[in-house]
DNA sequence: TACAAAAGTGCAACGAGTCAACTTTTCAAT
DNA sequence: ATTGAAAAGTTGACTCGTTGCACTTTTGTA
């Protein structure tokens, strides 16, 4: 009767579990470095080493790597409405995805991460990791290489407007005014080389 | 007879330059994470405690707090050549400080630095320091106010072209690709709210 | 039923970094 | 010149995250 996942991975799954509840309410109740990995390890009833078996460090006890995330963004850009630039689309995503649906970050989750340079570093260098996939979403959808420079630069610098929002007095501002950088030189790059699009006189006739 | 510094500041300095110096001879000899802190001090005669009063952690020894990197920095603004954009400044700013001037960076010491992820996440955020600096320059250059967004924006935006460049296969079309976005972007936004140019129709006359 | 892989344990160790108490050197004011 | 305070350095023990190793238990499969 296993519907999925045999006996083994349910365990596994379960302590994994164990371990990230455990270290997100004790993180939550005493704080961040007044919580050792082994009280972590101590409130979820297992030794150390299984630990770090789960978890690579103690600030991965934080995140779960969120899978969709990734997907969300190259849909975001590929399924985007008719008529609009991918960087328009990316605008749209980043500022919904930040300021309409909290998504599963309390406020309490929020003050814990961007309280402590460790857990700050680490949330951005996992949202930086989807800058790749990013890039060659806009690319493909440019009609462009794969590793085309531009549209690295565009999916590089559109996941950096989150670094940029921290620490800024008016996130959602920042992001605004750095999107419509962002999209104005989009623009202007599109029309330099323009995609696919028929020509009106065929080349080279 | 003391120039300018007295023998205690003198002293200091030797130590601190003598950590220093082991510390970059036996990093490039041995490689970083083959080398303690326990080796270094000992190279440098002095013990791990006086080591961690002059530099606060293992990877701020390979890196001397260079001080006019921010100088260098406002002045590509604000002492740009007349009818160019601070964006035009900066990228060629950039590009001549990471590939035509090499400054001390010995190729040796290039392959250590990025051989190791703590060293690049250390070299980039010194280098990120400068961000609100820049944007200040930008701000006062454009006639914004020193918080402006937009500002805040190229500012960081072109500081992170560095990191654009690293993991690219061609690291200088990286750059200059990433600030034809930027100039093209930043063109448009000085297009929308023009600095104090004087109007060719007076305002509400 | 037997066997191999995977999960977990226990313990010892390492390396970076901190702390507190203490000695030595240097600077400056008398 | 002497003294006294501040700063530089020492020492050694300690914390904490993290790894390695040898071992037991559990589980899936042949």
């Amino acid at each position: 009767m296993t519907e999925t996942m045999g006996r083994r991975e349910r365990k596994k799954a379960a302590t994994r579990k164990a371990l990230a509840d455990a270290a997100l309410r004790l993180f939550l109740e005493h704080g961040y470095d007044n919580v050792g990995i082994k009280d972590v390890a101590e409130a979820a009833d297992v030794s150390t080493t299984t630990l770090f078996k789960h978890f690579p460090s103690k600030e991965a006890l934080v995140f779960d790597p969120d899978a969709d995330v990734e997907a969300a963004l190259v849909a975001a850009v590929r399924d985007r409405p008719a008529g609009t630039s991918a960087a328009a689309a990316l605008r749209e995503h980043i500022l919904r995805r930040k300021f309409v649906e909290p998504g599963r970050a309390t406020a309490d989750f929020t003050r814990l991460v961007d309280g402590h340079q460790a857990l700050r570093d680490y949330a951005h260098r996992m949202w930086m990791r989807h800058e790749t996939a990013l890039a060659r979403a806009i690319a493909e959808d440019a009609g462009r290489p794969e590793d085309d420079p531009a549209c690295a630069a565009l999916a590089h610098f559109a996941l950096e407007t989150s670094a940029l929002a921290r620490g800024s007095a008016d996130p959602r501002e920042a992001v605004e005014r750095a999107f419509d950088l962002l999209e104005n030189g989009w623009d202007a790059t599109l029309a330099a080389a323009p995609p696919a699009a028929p020509p009106a006189v065929p080349p080279s006739g």
